[in-house]
DNA sequence: AATTGTTCCAACCGCGTCTGG
DNA sequence: GCCAGACGCGGTTGGAACAAT
């Protein structure tokens, strides 16, 4: 029952992209838009799969990427971002215009999970790492019960992020992370993660469906225009209380990211 | 200068979800 | 309602660049 590959390898250049390659694919889309990315190879000219030529151009060609440096704002704002959604990427990468879901995921591995290590905290859960008896944060008991999780913690949602201020309780990276077994122990059970993110209900939400628009997307991201519903993660189930899908006169909206938690998981 | 180890990031892969017939 | 095709996402990998010995 497996799938059929996404295109003919036989017939297809792998591995890194030549110059000649990219000019031909941002010809294509300058000419053409995005959209229909599996004959866009052929219309193109181009020896490569749609999955790949769609790559290409979310992560590296897209002509509003901001390439560079990460600031320690980033950094934190990230990190808050992963302690609310955890590993979706791409929602992150909605909040920090010109990066992509690629790019922050790359970047949380080789620095921010060191980072949080040398903070003494579990890059996975957020909270300090204990070394009593060798268990680490990730096999206790969660920050937040995974449903109902605090609404007072989240007012609302579809958000923006207005303030990239950020305050961890947790000592600052100058105890460089070498103090936590001392004080995680007696740590309060919601105690280092100060989420202190100010939601905003007149984000934009897209008045349609990101499938049905037009083919020439012109904004840095898709996600940026995509509305997140949390209800879901916030231990309200599809159907109770959450009136996000009715909330717009303008139409169905799409809210992919409706899961529940999992065991374990939390926000 | 040569070798070995580490870091980083572009790209690949497989799977889940969405959409149209 | 079902199915197949297409898209998008997250995890993983390959290899280039850099650092240490």
């Amino acid at each position: 029952m497996g799938r059929s590959p996404c295109c003919e390898k036989a017939h297809t250049n792998k591995g890194a992209w030549t110059k000649e390659e990219d000019q031909r694919l941002i010809g294509y889309i300058k000419a053409h838009g995005e959209g229909c990315w599996r004959s866009l190879p052929k219309a193109a000219g181009l020896l490569r799969c749609g999955k790949s030529c769609r790559l290409r151009w979310m992560n590296y060609l897209r002509p509003d990427l901001k390439r560079g440096n990460f600031t320690d704002d980033d950094d934190e704002l990230i990190i808050k971002l992963h302690a609310l959604l955890g590993n979706k990427w791409s929602l992150i990468a909605g909040q920090l215009p010109g990066r992509t879901d690629n790019e922050i995921k790359n970047y949380w591995n080789t620095h921010i999970k060191r980072k949080l290590l040398n903070r003494g905290m579990d890059p996975h859960t957020h909270r300090p790492i204990s070394t009593a008896s060798g268990l680490t944060a990730s096999t206790t008991a969660p920050v937040f019960p995974s449903s109902p999780a605090p609404a007072s913690r989240l007012a609302s949602a579809p958000f923006a992020f207005q303030s990239s201020t950020v305050s961890f309780a947790r000592p600052s990276p100058s105890d460089d992370g070498h103090s936590s077994s001392g004080g995680s122990s007696d740590a309060p059970r919601c105690p280092d993660l100060n989420l202190d993110l100010d939601l905003d209900l007149s984000m934009s939400l897209p008045s349609s469906p990101p499938k049905t628009a037009p083919p020439a997307k012109s904004t840095p991201t898709s996600h940026q225009q995509q509305g997140i519903c949390l209800c879901y993660h916030l231990g309200v189930r599809d159907g109770e209380a959450c009136t996000c899908k009715t909330a717009s006169p303008a139409g169905p909206r799409v809210f992919r990211f409706l899961r529940p938690l999992e065991e374990g998981q939390y926000i």
